[in-house]
DNA sequence: CAAAACAGAGAACGACTGTTTACTGGATGA
DNA sequence: TCATCCAGTAAACAGTCGTTCTCTGTTTTG
């Protein structure tokens, strides 16, 4: 804890990323239930058994695997909270950080959305506890800005989920293009960024409509 | 063909209706790739060498089911094409059907949301190309509206998947709720109107806006 | 009414599954 | 230095898996 780990431990957590790594591998053109333990250790190269010395087992894996790809998406949410001021600015580099991400964190991103509906109850409820911790954050940032104002929280939580659906839709879409066809990712990106300018349009005319937004 | 199903195609027929019966009921807690050959034969009742005399493997089962959930998914298209013509009516409706879809056919929904991305490529392409088929339909509907005229047929697209991934979110949401929970349901579809209505007010002012739609 | 078609049964195949057990050998702490 | 710890090994456990084969009994066809 104190000072670096000893040879000994840090061993331990090398295994334990390798069988990480593997796992996500693995996941690529499978669903996590259907990945077996000898099959993961098989691509360690550990002896089946050394499994349990790390997870208890697969779901735990897999719960593990959530901790560490939102690990990598909240360095995301920080670069979107970039200073822009300009509506349409705050949209492209939205966008622009969502085509990142799936770029340099493909595996995680195609791990989220397999396993969000998946077969692993143990998962889902991690992946959806992720979900909502980032939901509530993008709704502080939303309730912040001088559009939200007379705004109920209940309403600003709507239109971030309502962000945040179209944010992982599109990040989906952009799994399904083959990387290196730059003129597909930009017809979802450029898709991505119209959908968000309409929402702003609503979000701007939301309190001065004639017939409001009380249901 | 002409006529009615001979005793003999008919119970071919039935045995496979099992098939896919079993399949859905295997499906509710696991994935696709993770259910056995033999699994869904002992649920049937059926030898395992039997399989073999309706599907080619697993994957052509999924997407027999994807078939199967699309069709029933398709009834409740025609539902929302009522002829209500107040904006809020057409919402409240929309909500209402998603609700009792989800409601009546709980195990094709969650089919579908479980393998839209899930670990069998024949059958999220199945289900993507279903959900395209669908979003033409509401594009062509959302075409037609006093409301679309001066927009291009690619932004009523955009508009179509916009409300598609809503439904399907919501729909998705309905699903986590344990049944018989009407509290719990009347939040989702009480966020998802609210939702569709801010949409609805960015449609209103996509064509009239200063900061105008173009890109 | 005979012949062909064919849904399903039953058995056998080799390979693979998760888990437990007893063990080894190098790092760790007193 | 020496006893303790513990990550990883190897082997055995009782099953399950997908697939292929041959056979049976009924339905369909001509």
């Amino acid at each position: 804890m104190s000072h670096t780990l000893g040879t000994r431990a840090a061993q331990k957590a090398r295994t334990r990323q390798a069988f990480l790594d593997a796992g996500l591998r693995l996941v690529e053109d499978q669903s996590l239930s259907s990945v077996g333990l000898r099959e993961i250790t098989r691509e360690v190269g550990v002896a089946p058994a050394g499994f349990y010395r790390h997870f208890r087992d697969m779901a735990d894996l897999g719960v593990a695997l959530v901790e560490e790809s939102f690990g990598s998406l909240h360095a995301m949410v920080r670069a979107i909270r970039g200073e822009q001021t300009r509506a349409d600015e705050v949209i492209d580099g939205t966008v622009e950080v969502i085509a990142r991400y799936v770029r340099d964190h493909r595996a995680h991103f195609r791990f989220i959305a397999r396993e969000r509906h998946g077969g692993v109850r143990q998962v889902r409820e991690a992946i959806a506890a992720g979900l909502n911790r980032f939901t509530e954050e993008l709704a502080a940032d939303l309730a912040a800005q001088p559009v939200s104002a007379g705004w109920t929280p209940e309403d600003v939580r709507m239109l971030a989920d309502l962000y945040v659906e179209i944010m992982v839709a599109t990040a989906a879409d952009f799994l399904e293009v083959p990387p290196g066809q730059p003129a597909l990712e930009e017809r979802i990106a450029f898709r991505a960024r119209r959908q968000l300018r309409l929402i702003a349009f609503g979000r701007r005319h939301w309190l001065d409509d004639p017939s409001g937004p009380p249901g």
